[in-house]
DNA sequence: AATGATAATGAAAAACATTTTCAATAAGGA
DNA sequence: TCCTTATTGAAAATGTTTTTCATTATCATT
């Protein structure tokens, strides 16, 4: 649970309170190893803390990101689950089927970012490297019709 | 104007009707160079096709869309803006500013994703490569990089 | 421990974005 | 030209996210 005291430290050296349904919600996204979605996290959250409103959970979502701790998902389907973001140069493979994370690292993509940045004449501010596939436990069920 | 008639041909093939809201949608969406979000596409098709209405816009994207030749654009402040898709290998560069999208190519992930396959048991379906930047004219002057 | 300033909360309403419904229209094969 | 039916626009419905505001709770200061 030291990551989730992590957490909340950098929320309280932000100036943030340390409170109740931030509690919940942040240890529910340090363990969190599926992207929720905003209504996902709330009905998690309340069985910690049943008063949780869903709006805090947007605003809560909101302040993590804004810290770094979070990350907006993208999906073909849409955009509005929320992950653990990626730390240093590590990046996201995605189940479509079940929205299963894993990180991975070990690409390089300076070189690239480099000439196209010359090429392009663009200043290059971030780079963004994401893999969408059928995760192990998704995959016999690969060619049934989808959850709707 | 050959890639209009591309696209139309393909809208037909597939069993659809070229109509007037449709010519004007596609004209604007192959010639596009920043991305545009529904109601910017359904202001600037009204020019071409006056009785336009936002829900043709909504259901001629999504046409284009499983035809392959248009795609969401994903960004940090949002998803809702569409452009046409990438051909083969090629992957966005866009403004951060103004949504001025250029597409390059070069680089190769096949190393790569067959390492994270096989590493994570996942299935890969596709991979996502994308550049933030700004461009040149959003630069401010002295910041700005010289094309080569 | 009690106090007080104010950040955070939840509920309701508002603001957006997108989809569905449906009657009227128009495309394009017969 | 006719006829079938895909397409359209308007309105309503749906879904998501944000704003507003009165109440509550945190935590620095007593």
């Amino acid at each position: 649970m030291i990551e989730t005291e992590r957490w909340l430290e950098l929320l309280e050296e932000k100036g943030g309170r340390i409170t109740g349904p931030r509690k919940a919600i942040v240890e529910l996204m340090v363990k969190a190893d599926h992207a929720l979605s905003p209504v996902d996290v709330f009905d998690q959250a309340r069985s910690k803390y049943p008063k949780m409103g869903l709006v805090t959970v947007y605003r809560t979502l909101e302040i993590l990101s804004e810290l770094g701790l979070v990350e907006r998902v993208h999906q073909q389907d849409g955009c509005h689950m929320y992950l653990r973001a990626a730390n240093g140069h590590e990046h996201l493979l995605i189940c479509s089927r079940c929205g299963k994370a894993a990180y991975f690292s070990g690409d390089d993509l300076s070189v690239l970012i480099d000439r196209i940045s010359s090429e392009s004449g663009f200043v290059i501010q971030s780079h963004w490297l994401q893999l969408q596939g059928i995760c192990q436990k998704c995959q016999p069920k690969k060619f049934q019709t989808p959850i709707e």
